[in-house]
DNA sequence: CTGAAAGCGCTTACAG
DNA sequence: CTGAAAGCGCTTACAG
């Protein structure tokens, strides 16, 4: 009577008196399976704590995840995208031995209709979940319907949609990122001066610059500042059109202290202000580690660079699908990214 | 004539006319195989440009991959560790599916033979990777030779200590870490402004505290900032030692406008501030969002933490073995940490 | 409803 | 110096 040790479902099947089969069965739910024998099996697994060994699973079913990814393409103008490309790329890497495959699609953050048809394309094979930057709302929306209705889990990154059956947001809290824009502000002030909060973008009713100002003046209110809060929207995100625009806003008596430009594209206000002859440098506040944005925090004209790790965001994105099919983990609905300060002086230590 | 498609070592075996022993002896580069059918499956390795099958690997060898962590104790007084510990069990839930184990050996900060008693016991047992606090140096030193001489891999966590043959630091950019904390005094400078430097520790003579000091000191040169350095080191961490040596430092006609506090005890210094009648409260920058520090973050009696993400840094120093151990890829020797500024505003999302 | 067998891509003795 | 075989802990048809 020699009993050797058995590891896994072989031990569960042998105190079963079952075949591994059988256990293989209860572990997955499947059918064909007697209620009683069903029972003892899962009583045992109980009794052992067992915990099935993934690299053995992932091995035998010879299956291979597919997951897609569908975000804006990186182009001179819109280099942040960058970063969370990274992070998806190194995430891919890092899973892809277990049998995980990432495809990617690109839109033009320009042009709503390649978002359709990008959307379309990921749906066209076999795919098992989805990463995508719900950037434009109603077309994100079709998109996620017909997600719903295959059943393929989807992942929200860097933006959001309230009220949306996504597996995950992973991206800024955007409301307390600008309320610390706000705080940030304070260095500057002078008893009369103003603040300039920017928009430039294509997409100025995005959910999010509304969210990003409202904690912006939030802080102001909070802590009682009488100073007043000009705001410019700007659509066309050339440089005659932001100079246009701004211009008129820095008169010889103006007193705007600070400008808070609410997204990566605070190297245009820098270089208006590079090229402008101003009395006293206003404070400028952005977002992102771009480069553009990198040299003027260098030489000074940008002084804070929000940033919210947009390579970890990628990442994150990425592992979150691959916790949620391969381990069967519980994923959290929201997944904050942290507010990072990025000066000049921490501006070469920071994880972009 | 029907050529199944064979994967991996099967196929490298068709080819070369042997059978997969021979080419798992070639591949692990183990002796015992002809110098001609070694050249051989070397080339048809390098044409298929074959990779292992890690899950496979691990598998089948039941080897199992221990690792040892050297860290101090977490104590109300080092509250700082309890973060690096939960990265390294983070860790370890991530990686224990796949053949590895971590054992934590803890020591007490105040007491230098419990680092040697404890480094004592990592060896006693068998140990393929070792992560450690080199807090005493001469100590750590005679640890790590030890590692050297018995070819164990060992990682530096927080604290580093120059020209040793670790395979990594993962910690912070000291130097550049003081450096910001003296750009952030300068909110604060008036002209007639003095500057604080505290030091409050058993260990003083810590390489930590020198290059941290010399960074606030150079930004301070760096810009020509003339305002005078003070500076006072406080051996023991109890209050009433803190209280008595900053009392006299505070007197009526006190101009000093900025107290930088090199460690994790910014509290200490808080509570002083707090318990104190001053006409004007100090910026007060320390490190650390432990949880004494986070309440005088929230009520403003602290102004900045600087932080390293010391969770990320015991979760970094674990998968950097395991990436070394396992997955056999190159290490970087440095691994610094962002410098983050947390404020009031911004720590309910700072991962810490 | 249950089982017997092959196989995933490797490693590990052991035999010759 | 090389090979034949068993096995790691699972999954997957297929048979009954």
């Amino acid at each position: 009577m020699k009993k050797k040790e058995l590891q896994g479902v072989k031990e569960i099947a042998r105190r079963a008196n079952v075949t591994i089969a059988t256990v293989d069965r209860v572990i997955h739910n499947r059918p064909g399976v007697s209620e009683k024998t069903r029972e003892k099996i899962t009583k045992i697994i109980e009794e052992l704590n067992y915990q099935p060994n993934l690299l053995a699973r992932r091995l035998a079913s010879g299956k291979i995840i597919k997951l897609a990814v569908l975000i804006p393409a990186v182009t001179a103008e819109t280099e942040f995208w960058d970063a969370p490309l990274r992070g998806i790329r190194r995430a891919e890497t890092e899973i892809s031995p277990y049998g995980l495959q990432v495809s990617m699609f690109f839109f033009d953050l320009n042009d709503k209709s390649s978002f359709t048809a990008q959307a379309r394309a990921i749906l066209a094979s076999p795919v098992d979940g989805v990463v995508l930057a719900p950037t434009f709302v109603a077309e994100a929306q079709a998109f996620t319907e017909d997600c719903n209705r295959q059943r393929i889990p989807y992942v929200f990154i860097d933006t959001t949609i309230p009220g949306q059956a996504n597996l995950s947001y992973i991206g800024p809290p955007l409301f307390q990122s600008g309320y610390l824009a706000g705080k940030l502000s304070t260095y500057a002030l002078r008893e009369a001066s103003q603040l300039l909060v920017v928009n430039i973008a294509t997409a100025i009713e995005s959910y999010t610059y509304q969210q990003t100002e409202a904690g912006f003046r939030a802080y102001l209110a909070d802590h009682h500042l009488p100073h007043p809060v000009l705001r410019v929207d700007i659509h066309q995100t050339d440089e005659p059109s932001v100079f246009r625009t701004l211009q008129p806003l820095f008169g010889d008596s103006s007193t705007i202290d600070v400008i808070f430009v609410t997204n990566s594209r605070s190297f245009l206000v820098a270089r208006f202000l590079e090229k402008t002859d101003l009395p006293r440098k206003p404070l400028l506040i952005g977002y992102d580690l771009v480069q553009e944005n990198a040299g003027y925090l260098t030489n000074g004209l940008i002084d804070f660079l929000i940033c919210h790790q947009p390579e970890d965001q990628g990442y994150r994105s990425i592992m979150t699908l691959y916790q949620s099919l391969v381990l069967a983990k519980p994923i959290d609905k929201e997944q904050y990214m942290p507010i990072d300060i990025v000066t000049r002086e921490n501006q070469a230590f920071y994880r972009n």
